[in-house]
DNA sequence: AATAAATTTGACTCAAGAGTCAAATTTATG
DNA sequence: CATAAATTTGACTCTTGAGTCAAATTTATT
């Protein structure tokens, strides 16, 4: 391993690596306080740090606030791009829920709905992003109505019916509780599925 | 009349109106833009006061931000109470939630998530008072369950699942929007049935 | 060990918004 | 109209937490 090739770009990646920590942790003190509530005195104290060094790792809160949106929708949209295109689309559509409810309980990822505490250009980026999420699920579940395995009605109700359960999900899911993860994946996925199935 | 009877009465009754409006503003505005957004000035300009003047109807922020959820619990009591008891508790079920979404799109009560923004004391109030809610619901589904109309699996799951479009919708809903809130209610009532019938 | 780069810190500044208050203004009553 | 109570306001204070920075410390390199 030539030395000279190698560090460098370990330096950069363990300082990616250590700001991602940092967005995972604010992410999560965001989830269980609220924005406002959790300072970056607090954010810090979790990581060991002090918060002047926060300031090493991001430009401002704010910036926080949107890398760990960020976060959340670069982990939906790997999901989304993840699904086999065989089966019929309902099934794509338990499948992809199962994974959604796993990601948010298991990987630590934050899926955050406070926008309003971003700047214009963020909230708009954010808002467009989840957007296309939301889209393309509608998408999916235009799909099944074509294809028979979904019934009819406002596909966009259909849809924020069940993102209402994720979102809620994670205002209550304590990953230290007696419910695994896993279990409520396939409860909601079955929920859902039965609650827009033909 | 008796004016010496009748206006004691009144003047009460005016402030209590005057300050049933502070919190109905303050609630929307907590909606659409956060609470710690949302400055006391602003909810202010909304009712063509000052902040000051506010203040003649409140303790302080957080006592609005409180009294928003109890508004929005009492609403949901109301609904609860009503509701007949004959006939097979899905059936009841699905009125019920006709009835939280016409209410939650029509009254301008706004039901709130931020609770970290509370106090120990009243945050303890309203877990308390929103966990009266849930079991109820939790309850009615159990019934469901057992007069064979509600499939079985976690009742508490069945309703963590529904009520996250319940809370999601208020973070959506736009009253000026094209989707009448009869027709949301509809549609959502539908899908929470299919969702969870046996 | 000496040097340089990366990382962390204590001690600050600064802004925003909650909350106050004495005085002004409005409303109701005799 | 005069008086008192209710309501509103402008002009404050005070607190909290974001963000800064020069200096200290740690880590890597020769």
């Amino acid at each position: 391993m030539d030395a000279a090739l190698k560090e460098p770009f370990n330096r950069e990646k363990q300082f990616a690596t250590k700001r991602q920590a940092v967005i995972l942790a604010a992410g999560q003190a965001f989830r269980r306080r609220g924005y406002h509530n959790a300072s970056m005195t607090e954010i810090a104290k979790t990581l060991g740090l002090t918060k002047a060094a926060l300031y090493y790792y991001v430009r401002n809160k704010e910036e926080v606030l949107f890398e760990c949106h960020l976060m959340a929708y670069d982990a939906m949209d790997e999901i989304l791009a993840s699904k086999p295109k065989g089966i019929v689309a309902l099934d794509r559509l338990e499948a992809l829920f199962i994974d959604l409810v796993e990601m948010l309980t298991a990987s630590g990822v934050s899926l955050l709905t406070d926008v309003n505490s971003l700047g214009a250009e963020n909230k708009t980026v954010v808002l467009t992003r989840r957007g296309k999420i939301e889209r393309k699920i509608i998408r999916l579940v235009k799909e099944g109505q074509k294809d028979g395995s979904i019934r009819s009605g406002d596909a966009r109700l259909h849809v924020f019916f069940f993102m209402g359960a994720l979102n809620w999900l994670n205002a209550w899911y304590d990953a230290s509780g007696r419910l695994k993860g896993e279990d409520i994946a396939v409860h909601f996925a079955l929920q859902m599925r039965a609650g827009i199935a033909s």
